[in-house]
Parts: structure tokens; C-alpha cells; sequence
DNA sequence: CTCTCGGCATGACATCCGTCATGCCGAGAG
DNA sequence: CTCTCGGCATGACGGATGTCATGCCGAGAG
């Protein structure tokens, strides 16, 4: 933001919709001399377009956001841009998304609830070609195993999630009532749930959703 | 935080269960030189203390926390110390949390996804006696009238929310089934709703539960 | 070739959910 | 006193949900 910084400052992006934390965040980071904040967009579809339109090193990326998910925006850059750096950082620390995240090439992915002097440590851990992870995390995503719904099954569950009837979720997905159901049952069991609202509690709480 | 601050700062209370947020929008405040972060609490049920402590003048509290939610906070707060002002920072611009939270005695009700800079300009607005509160937002909680919900069709929609079957909700409530039946079916109605997960969404969208 | 898996479907059936009728009780207001 | 409201309950019943059996198809691996 700030062109009197050192020439030698990471040069960083961050995405998050709520603007109030976003600036917060960018004034926080702005205030380690080492780092600068460059760029700041609120939807996942912008990520790309700013981190190269910014020469960005390091992307700091949500996950929940408009536009396009911060996992999908970092496979995005990934792709576009190989040498970027990219740390998630998120509300909710589920396997499922680290698992994701890593996948997408994530090099970092931090919880919100840690203290903000881990971010900025994080983003010049990651600059170095350091990985940064929760062990705690890293050991629940490597317990919970793949996420084991079909890409049907979540399609399924996914549209179930607001209370949407079997017949509508059918009508959607334009497949047939008998369908939907088996598809919702088998999601039921994987989850270990007893019910649709529990199995898509279950899937969201693991991040397979 | 410091103490290197004029004398006549504005001395401000943070709660906010995210960390990483929460020190954030503090080094943000602490950017204003007329606002003076002086104590930062991660829970609700800490922050009557803390103020009280720190001869706080302006409490800014989050809704969703863990102890006691920020519009509890601000209950307590408003009758431990009527002259604290509060504002309200929360995620989900709810009509229905609008509405608690001015009853509890909020003077402000901010959405997170606002800039920034209306967060310092709500604290110096509040504290010269001034009420903020988005239009927009204040003529939907109009316009939605009360929560239609008695407390018993709350605490049964509440019960209902991750999936519990109607016996256990029972059970836990210790009501009959067929009288969780009827709960339901009077928040379903109440809610225009088709079941008991869209009534939830519903109910949550509102800030009724 | 066979086997596995994901996607899709039909059919049968038990259980759960949601609606409605009905009614009792206590508290408070008029 | 009556009326209203919230809380609670029973009972009947239709529809939605969830389970399971069964089977077809295409794609890919061995």
C-alpha cells in the first residue's frame, strides 16, 4: 500500500471478504518493516488477476469468501503462478481443508484463533520455501483419512444441506427420487451420522464439504 | 496497550474469540491517535471484568464467542456500568441480533464487512452520545417485528439444529415427543418453513435463535 | 476377459416427521 | 369473572426419510 517501504519487503496479497478484517489484517502486517501489503481484494476470482497484476511473493488467502473459494483461488495461483507463495489463513481448522488446501499448494494454513504474530512469521517462513502447519492439524487430517463421499454423494448432501425436500434435490440434480435418497443414505453412513442434518454437520466439521 | 498515549484517548475494550482478528483490529484502533486499546479479552463472560478493570469507556464486542455471547456482554456490561459504551462488531448483519443488541443496551451495530475506518469513527461517535447503526439493516429489523418464536419453540428448534431426532430432544428437554412435535411444527409455521432444517436457517438468517 | 468402482435406477418397507384436533393448567390483564 | 397466552400433553394420520436388495452401464485396471 505504502511505496516507502524497503525495496526488499515481501511483497504480499490478501484476500478476505469482511473489510474491516481485512484492513485490520493489512494494517497489522503493515506494521512489520519487513513486509508489505500490496494488494487486498474481498472475492476469490480476484485473487489471480491482483497477485500478478502486483508482482505478489505471497498470497494470504481465506477460505470462505465470494467469487471463489480460497482453496480453489490457490489452486488458481498455483497454476498461473508457480513461485507464489499461498498461506490459508481461516476460521475453522478442519482436516478436510488442510487436506485441500496442501493439495491446491497451499504452503502454509493457519487458524484464525492463533495469536497475529503468527501470520507474519508465517509469510516469512514460507518466502524462505518453509512449510507451516498445526501438528495438531496435520495429525487430525492425516487421521480422518480422504474424504470418503463420492463427488455425487456430496453434490447430494451439499444441495440437502438447507432443507431442500428429496424431490427438489432430485428436480436440481435432475436425477430421480430413489436416487437422491440412496446417494443421501450412503453419505448418512460414511459420516456416521443418523440423519441428513447430522451427516452434513459431520462432512462440514471435517472439511469434506 | 501502551502507555505512551495522550491522557485524553478514548480507552477501549476488544473482544473477539479469533486471535489473530482480534489483535488485528486492535493494532488497527491503536493506528488512530485518539483511540487507546486498553484491554483485549478472547471470551464473553470476561468482559465485565476486564472493563471494570481498566476504566474502559468504549467496549467493542463481537457477537459470537465463547462464555457468553457479545449481546449478553453487553447486557451485563450496560448494568454494571451504564455510562461504558458498546459497540457491536459482528459477521452476520441479523435484524433479529440488531434488535437484542440494542435492547441489551448496544449504542452500536457494526457488520464486519464494512471498511475499516468505521470502526474508529463508530467509537468516537458513541462515545460523544451519538447511536450508529446501518440504515439498511435498521429498516429490516423493523420490518421482520419481533421473534415470533416463544422460548420453548426456540429451545426445541435449538435442540433440533445438528440433527437430533425428536426422542432425544425429548428426552434432553424432558417434554414429551409428541409436545416436541408440535414445538416444531409451530416454529416451521412461524418461520414459513418447510421442516425443521429450513426452519433453523431461517430462524439463524433472522437472529431469532 | 473379469473385477471394481461410481453413477444411476426401481421397488419394498419400516421409521420418523409434521400437521391437526383437542384439552388441561397457571398467570396476567381487563 | 372471562379471555388470552405460553407450556404441556395425547392421539390419529399422511407424507417424507432412510435402508436395503437388486441390477444396468461405462470406464479403467490387471
Amino acid at each position: 500500500m505504502t511505496d516507502d517501504q524497503s525495496s526488499t519487503a515481501i511483497r504480499v496479497l490478501l484476500a478476505e471478504d469482511q473489510g474491516m478484517v481485512r484492513e485490520a489484517l493489512a494494517a497489522l502486517l503493515g506494521l512489520e518493516g519487513d513486509i508489505d501489503v500490496v494488494a487486498q481484494v474481498a472475492r476469490g476470482d480476484e485473487v489471480v488477476a491482483a497477485a500478478l497484476a502486483h508482482d505478489v511473493q505471497v498470497a494470504v488467502l481465506d477460505i470462505e469468501m465470494p467469487g471463489m473459494t480460497g482453496i480453489e483461488a490457490a489452486a488458481a495461483l498455483h497454476r498461473e503462478s508457480p513461485q507464489t507463495k499461498i498461506v490459508i489463513a481461516t476460521t475453522f481448522g478442519r482436516p478436510g481443508y488442510l487436506r485441500r488446501a496442501m493439495e491446491a499448494g497451499a504452503d502454509a494454513f493457519l487458524v484464525k484463533d492463533a495469536p497475529a504474530a503468527e501470520l507474519a512469521e508465517a509469510v516469512r517462513r514460507v518466502l524462505r520455501g518453509e512449510r507451516v502447519i498445526d501438528p495438531v492439524l496435520a495429525a487430525a487430517a492425516l487421521a480422518e483419512g480422504a474424504n470418503p463421499l463420492t463427488g455425487r454423494e456430496r453434490d447430494v448432501l451439499a444441495a440437502a444441506s438447507d432443507g431442500a425436500l428429496n424431490a427438489e434435490i432430485a428436480r436440481r440434480l435432475h436425477l430421480s427420487e430413489g436416487t437422491v435418497r440412496n446417494y443421501l443414505s450412503m453419505a448418512i453412513q460414511k459420516t456416521s451420522a443418523r440423519n441428513r442434518t447430522e451427516a452434513v454437520r459431520v462432512a462440514r466439521e471435517k472439511g469434506w464439504l
